[in-house]
DNA sequence: ATTAGCAATGTAATGTTGTATCCTGTCAAC
DNA sequence: GTTGACAGGATACAACATTACATTGCTAAT
């Protein structure tokens, strides 16, 4: 394995820590909008829509945030990998450590919506493999698994 | 291999007819309506979304077919394995082979918006096993991969 | 034949997600 | 102080999806 992935998931402050300090890596500004929208973000623990998020940071703000202000904050985002898109549930989450590239894995409880993270480089080098066999340049693998939660299958 | 996969594409009329076959064999009625709604689907080359089909149906019909139509047969359809839903792309395709299920893998062109279909049982597999492995009970992989299929890489 | 029930579809309204366009405020370079 | 670059605000609108309720047509029981 190239690095191993102790992953201690940055949480709270360290976590936006590692995101600002991404962002400006990336050559992009850390500013207090972008902070608001991190902050909303990471606050859920569920994936979350642009229009959560506005309604979020306007309500920690008080005044009212635009949901296109949001929408470019979080591309800008993706594109810096703070953050991801979960395509099946129109959704965005904040990325736990946004220094190291993955491919990822959700898995969203239809239940109780709750999403976790795999990572899993045989899987999606798999995934990239069987789509460039098929003369298909891959860019964005999207894999993402609909199902029960441990804990709602409990139940 | 549990089956071989010849895969010899049903198209036009064979496909109708493998669709209505398997619907009725899943219960339910194969109406003018539906039918209708399956050949827009089959007549697109890319995924199409449901406005797109309300709008092919109504042109052929010559009347207003309205969207929510549209979505409660599409819906019928993927449930039926007739059509399925492609996640990051909100639209739906026909299914080709609706008599055997597999979690499929889409792949979908970000330049020409051409879509193609892999079935590949042990990247599927690795999928829900890794959803498993992690106390996860997958019901519906969704495997996508963004990228620039061959024709447009070429150009 | 009438009626009750049911499945399929129609109609209309509304909710949610995503973009486009144009404008304003700030700040640094010159 | 003017200019240019960029973040963000305001507004409108397009695209996607769902909900509630009405209507139609078929079939089975009476």
């Amino acid at each position: 394995m190239a690095h191993a992935h102790n992953h201690t998931e940055p949480q709270g402050a360290d976590l936006t820590v590692a995101a600002q300090t991404t962002l400006e890596k990336a050559g992009e500004q850390w500013t207090t909008m972008r902070a608001s929208v991190f902050a909303a973000l990471a606050s859920f623990e569920k994936p979350a829509s642009a229009y959560d998020i506005a309604e979020a940071v306007s309500k920690s703000e008080g005044r009212r945030v635009a949901a296109n202000s949001v929408y470019r904050i979080l591309d800008l985002f993706v594109g810096a990998n703070l953050a991801r898109r979960v395509e099946s549930a129109n959704a965005y989450v904040a990325n736990a450590h946004p220094d190291c590239l993955h491919d990822c894995i959700f898995l969203v409880c239809d239940s109780c919506g709750q999403t976790t993270h795999l990572d899993n480089d045989t899987i999606t080098k798999g995934v990239r493999n069987a789509a460039e066999a098929a003369g298909f340049s891959p860019v964005r693998p999207v894999i993402e698994v609909r199902g029960r939660c441990a804990d709602c299958e409990a139940k």
